[in-house]
DNA sequence: TTAAAACCCTGTAGCTACTCCAGGGTCAAT
DNA sequence: ATTGACCCTGGAGTAGCTACAGGGTTTTAA
């Protein structure tokens, strides 16, 4: 089949699959006489294994692993769990650090309300005054 | 000051202020005779400001226009709350969407356990069935 | 028959917000 | 005189695409 069809069949991007291509995650395929990428169901197979990984937001790298995993000769597979345990982990670490932003983020807003004008806006002097709190205590001369 | 006292002082690396002045959040600075950046207190006040708003994770874009509010002429202050409004609508968004995966992600973990080889690996054979499971109905024709 | 539409090709640039490096110049102290 | 710390410019690299430009090919409709 050509790109255009395996696109339809995998809901990816045709110049998505010839970026997975290019970065090794996809394996060359035949060509036709035209030079058009003739495309088997072994690549297609592994093209929605891809975008289910990606789906999980794995990352190529990560994926190149993982299939080699998949085609490469019979191992312990405890390096796949370890992948999937440290990408979680990864996940619930980005999870804390936005709901403290997110909680941040309230606070700042409850500091200004409707009709106000920008020098008396409690968003803009809280981000000020809040920088200016954090600034290094030392002070440079100014010669 | 120059450059390393200005870094020093705002915690931001010295390529980090160079890059903001040439995407035009910070203001040229003067220069000393021999070429050096020579900076005043407003600029100290300005990154400050730059750091806390890219701690909140407001992007380059956002902070211009949040620059240009703190320093043109008042007016209304209203598009200040829409900004955060939309930025914190934006982060909530994405900890829905990172809390999905979090629980998708544990249900993959949960496939698998210690001491099988690949070829029996639940997550292997989990992330490939839900991919093809997720493939266009169509068949394409060999020829 | 021919012309338009739809498909394919390569190669390159753009996106975010930095970060790093090469290959230099400048300045203070030893 | 030289070492080391500082500074300069310009360009490349990061992740994962996405969007061209500028071509060629194939199919379909008039």
């Amino acid at each position: 089949m050509r790109i255009g069809q395996l696109s339809q069949a995998t809901g990816i991007g045709i110049e998505t699959i010839r970026y997975y291509e290019k970065v090794g995650l996809l394996p060359d395929p035949a060509r036709l006489p035209n030079g058009y990428r003739d495309y088997g169901p072994g690549h297609l197979d592994r093209l929605a294994f891809i975008r289910q990984c990606r789906s999980l937001d794995i990352s190529i790298a990560d994926i190149a692993r993982l299939l080699d995993f998949r085609h490469g000769s019979p191992t312990d597979c405890n390096a796949i769990n370890q992948l999937v345990d440290e990408h979680l982990a990864q996940i619930r670490t980005q999870i804390v650090s936005m709901r403290a932003l997110e909680s941040q983020l309230i606070e700042l807003r409850k500091r200004c309300s409707k009709g106000k004008r920008t020098p008396d806006c409690g968003i803009l002097n809280e981000l000020t005054t809040s920088a200016r709190g954090k600034m290094a205590i030392k002070r440079f001369p100014s010669h």
